[in-house]
DNA sequence: AGGTTGAAATGACCATTGGTCAGCTATATA
DNA sequence: TATATAGCTGACCAATGGTCATTTCAACCT
């Protein structure tokens, strides 16, 4: 009873495959960190995994489906992580700041959010897709719980200050997905631009506002 | 002098070389809006114009680079359209909905703003890709100029809405990039959260959210 | 009119990709 | 120790984006 599977061994019980499915999306996952999506390669993968390629495919039905789950493990994750930064009534910038900070500090949540629904969701079996939207459902209402309690909203309007936010984090992330120009080759107007769409202090402002609103319009609505 | 270069003709002079080069843009956008993006392919779109794969490429940099061409163009036509749809003294939320309601009825324009910045500038030459930002920064300031006229906000505001909007349309769009689950295949509770989803409504409560803390912040700071 | 020349166009070719599957082999069981 | 099951393998496939030596056309110059 072994519970760990040496990479020349081969996984039996349904718990050493578990572990090999999970010891795979690990170097997956340090992989994707070191490359980024568009250069991930299954190949590649394989090599760094020490199984062939073909293996890869017994423990995932395609390249996105291993992309799915990587998303999956790194929202409970960051869920967590955001969870454990709340406290009672806090100011909503402050939530916000929170918000984006944790996120941010994850180098794959957001990377494979933003891609979710145009790239990963279309190579992905349909019951896969519906397991993992509704671990999001799942995801939404638990951080809707505590939202409700840190900003001192109802739960109607904590559920939609969080799928609020998860629009806003998509889009204020897009900022910082451009390819990396450090060198200074870029005219002034131009750096201008990217600086005014860096991504946190974009979120802050506009979340803010959007958490404001949402708790203006249900006094204007007694 | 011959303003239409047949596709077995020879385009030499630098008049002809921008009319294929269209020819080929528009007959790319046609095949664009057939198959998206991920099904694009050069091979294929060669086949389409009736030129040699190798052709494209001496009108193209790479498959990017036409793609960002094809995304420049969409945004000026479609920021022509949104003009001729604003008028002086607009509600925020009629102004919203001009805006959503016009980027959607683009086919291209939303499908290639998302995918601008994580794909498409990641493999464009530098030089290309500071002239596409200028082009931005200049379309920028015109809806801006538009916008402070319809909505009755400063230059500033203006500048910071339109921005903002940008931002708010990228997160909202990505709920219609999913694959198309016609099929009632899907339990309720997914249903539901697609649905809740849908990027013109969601764009449009947030937009106004937005407008109305701009010009709330301008008040206050007096 | 016929030759020269430069540049536009071509398409076979290359490396690489995601994905498959017939065959191999490790291992639990009898 | 023999057998059967099932995990694993890697050569193979069709497709991709991109290249470049070669071909071909048309404008120019005798």
């Amino acid at each position: 009873m072994s519970s760990v599977v040496a990479i020349n061994q081969r996984a039996r019980s349904a718990d050493q495959k578990a572990l090999r499915r999970q010891a795979v999306l690990e170097t997956a996952e340090t992989y994707f960190l070191e490359v980024g999506y568009e250069a991930f390669s299954m190949s590649k993968l394989a090599k760094k995994t020490g199984l062939a390629k073909g293996t890869l495919y017994l423990y995932f039905q395609t390249r996105e489906e291993l992309f799915l789950t990587l998303y999956e493990q790194s929202l409970i994750r960051w869920s967590h992580v955001f969870f454990d930064g709340l406290s009672d009534s806090m100011t909503s910038k402050a939530y916000a700041q929170k918000l984006v900070s944790t996120a941010s500090a994850d180098g794959t949540f957001l990377p494979l959010l933003i891609r979710l629904e145009h790239m990963i969701e279309h190579n992905v079996a349909i019951p896969r897709l519906i397991s993992s939207k509704q671990l999001f459902i799942k995801q939404v209402e638990a951080i809707a719980e505590a939202t409700s309690i840190s900003l001192s909203l109802s739960e109607a309007q904590a559920i939609e200050v969080v799928k609020t936010m998860g629009v806003l984090l998509i889009g204020a992330s897009q900022g910082d997905q451009g390819p990396s120009l450090d060198h200074e080759e870029l005219p002034e107007d131009v750096q201008d631009l990217i600086a005014s769409f860096s991504s946190e202090p974009l979120f802050i402002k506009n979340a803010v506002r959007i958490i404001e609103g949402i708790r203006t319009e249900a006094v204007s609505n007694i």
